[in-house]
DNA sequence: GTTATCACCTAATTTAAATAGTTTATTTTA
DNA sequence: TAAAATAAACTATTTAAATTAGGTGATAAC
């Protein structure tokens, strides 16, 4: 990981399908040492894939919500989690430290949507006893970024 | 949108780097369809743009934290509003219903450089006069995906 | 001091993207 | 209802990019 590496991260992140030779042009660099360092990206784990990035709200799910859920017993987890992985509206599932248990960060149509995951999904499990849930009314920022100047 | 543009999008969100011969060679269709049918997803905003996916570990950013904020006037939202946008840790920013006005999603380093982003940058500010940290002991589930099964 | 190794290069080949022109089906309009 | 317009696909061609192969120079290992 040199600062190559992280140029080439860096225009990555912002354009997912750049192509080798836009980016040799860009760093004074060749196509094929490109799509090496590239590839030695993906094989050590850093760059895990590439994504198409949607707009949710014109997708019909213009409603975020953050969950907090908590668990009474260690044996209804597994359960849970895998609701979780099921549940196609959940973004994120976090195993938080403090007052609850679990952060979920859900991707829904609206509070119909909402309330079914919540009422029909979440709370039908055994061991979920509360549930907390806020609703997002604007997101201010989010990326997947990551501060890339500083050493590795 | 039609059937064969969620798969095209179901595709790209899966492989963002995917060949227009490749999706077509797999949707049975011709590359310059593919082509034009993407160009139309781009153009509508419904596909905002690609990017590589990060492993946050490995770079160095292993620590997730999510920041409930609460700001005591108008006036001194538009200054916390820069703040978040400069702060590169600062991963997402969403205006909440309910008893915070802000939560935070912050992606660093460690504690040490948690505690730097609260206590120097964030409570350094104006108007902020509550702060509440959940910090995340793990992650389930990470994804930005949408449910592509339903009509829009 | 010789030999490996690494990261790059250029040149050639293979593959994909972009463009142009055509066909077909569906919808609009006379 | 018939004619025209539109939309979305196709094929064939051109242009551009990715991949591969072979080679060079610097650095590290033996």
């Amino acid at each position: 990981m040199d600062s190559l590496d992280y140029k080439i991260i860096s225009s990555l992140v912002d354009n997912g399908r750049s192509t080798w030779s836009e980016l040799a042009s860009n760093l004074q660099m060749s196509a094929p040492a490109i799509a090496d360092r590239v590839r030695r990206l993906e094989e050590q784990g850093i760059i895990k894939g590439y994504s198409a990035l949607l707009d949710s709200e014109t997708l019909g799910y213009g409603m975020t919500a953050f969950i907090s859920i908590s668990i009474d017993r260690m044996e209804h987890r597994a359960l849970f989690l895998a609701k979780v992985a099921e549940l196609a509206e959940v973004q994120e599932c976090h195993h938080a430290a403090g007052e609850d248990d679990y952060l979920l960060k859900v991707r829904c149509r609206g509070t119909k949507d909402l309330d079914r995951i919540i009422s029909e999904e979440l709370r039908q499990l055994p061991g979920v006893f509360k549930t907390r849930t806020t609703i997002i009314l604007s997101t201010v920022k989010e990326t997947h970024n990551i501060p890339l100047t500083e050493s590795d």
